[in-house]
DNA sequence: CGTATTATTGACTCCATTCAAAGATAGTGG
DNA sequence: CCACTATCTTTGAATGGAGTCAATAATACG
């Protein structure tokens, strides 16, 4: 891997990523050390469970996906990460990460190498903070997931599906047209769905007119009617 | 609410709690602004969703739950905490919290106050790194229950005992005896199970000799073979 | 163009839920 | 201390949502 310096400094993700709300000279006292990483593969390993902790990572551009191993050999897939987002959490608690991370497409990475995290804390106390509210957000991210986990099929399908087209708007990127670069196993896998369920509902939801679905690619047509999916009824 | 002062010096936790790793210099340090609050009652409110982020806090005695409400007014039990865990992370991505801790008995209670928090940072460095060893493992935690609410009923519970009783293990607790602070209807609500199939998996677990149920007092009778129906058959 | 992977659709099955009713436990006040 | 009540727990029977199995269709890829 080539380890090219890497400027945050005129990043279009710098209100996103690990500068937000950070200085114009914490920014370039980060910088310094941030490394840009050489580009992916889907299905290459950004790392690996039982890996070494080498720092926080931020996914420059492209997606992955966090994926655990239960006991009886199945792969989860946790998270979906979308550019500007941070990954490595898994790995601050013992130095080892507890999960594995894989590119869901073309992608590139940048990195906040591990052994400089530490000095950088004392001469940079925003990044500390800004840290802690990112690894908050996480857990918030987590949250939700597990009380979706608990909802019926539809809802999860939905919420997927919304929160999706959040983060990419927040991004720049078309909230009401996208594509998913994940198989309907993958869905499923994400969901806690049968590949055939993701299948069925994708279908309801056009038949329904919420959205237009053609293989990977998902056009939101009625986000609010999406949206009420996950509210009450009454 | 009583603010005493606390000593983390001379505190049984402080191998597990938030002063585990440090010196002792740096414990006299934290001690100082560490703060202990009153004893609450079952039912009473650590904070709320939305409250105003305060700080860290950390068990003393007792136990309480992470509780997140959903659209549809309905109450998840995200967590358990016992001695010695910190809770209050999901306060740190924007001073508000994302949701509520109540005690589930007669508890106390520890408080590292945010206005001290990047003061702190900056004094006694182990102690960003600690607590984002905390943090960390609170997500790896969220990771083993994303991936379990996935498994069937049976293993859910199965996992939910071993967990427990290991937790308490750590904490000087009797690992094969123990009560459980919450009603059927509270395990089922955290592991996404109708309280009548709690029930059910208790007496069958009886049945089979894995533990002996008597209300709320568990004891587990054969750890191996409860910690079998996580792994794979063959 | 042919092969492998991915997606759709239908029929059947089953795990866990819901509904219902009875039984146990704990807490309260007379 | 016991009766009374509210809360919690157990157990049975019926239902249903989503999974599995299976076969076909579409798409991507070398």
């Amino acid at each position: 891997m080539s380890q090219n310096p890497v400027s945050c400094e005129n990043c279009s993700l710098d209100n996103i990523c690990l500068p937000r709300g950070l200085s114009q000279s914490e920014i370039s006292n980060i910088s310094k050390v941030v490394k840009a990483r050489k580009t992916l593969q889907r299905g290459d390993f950004i790392y690996r469970e039982g890996d070494r902790f080498n720092g926080i990572l931020a996914i420059k551009s492209g997606s992955a996906k966090l994926i655990a191993n239960d006991n009886h050999g199945n792969e989860h897939i946790l998270n979906i990460l979308l550019p500007g987002e941070l990954l490595g959490f898994d790995g601050l608690s013992n130095e080892k990460h507890g999960c594995a991370a894989v590119a869901l497409e073309t992608m590139t990475f940048c990195i906040l190498p591990a052994e400089s995290m530490s000095q950088l804390f004392q001469n940079v106390p925003s990044l500390t903070r800004e840290l802690f509210r990112h690894s908050g957000e996480k857990m918030l991210e987590d949250k939700n997931q597990l009380v979706m986990s608990k909802r019926p099929a539809e809802e999860r399908l939905a919420y997927f599906l919304i929160s999706l087209s959040e983060r990419l708007k927040r991004r720049g990127f078309s909230s009401s047209e996208f594509k998913l670069s994940l198989t309907r196993q993958e869905i499923g896998n994400h969901l806690g769905l049968a590949l055939e369920t993701v299948s069925r509902l994708l279908k309801k939801f056009q038949d329904d007119d919420l959205i237009v679905v053609q293989n990977r690619f998902i056009q939101i047509k009625n986000l609010d009617l999406l949206k009420n999916m996950l509210q009450p009824e009454d």
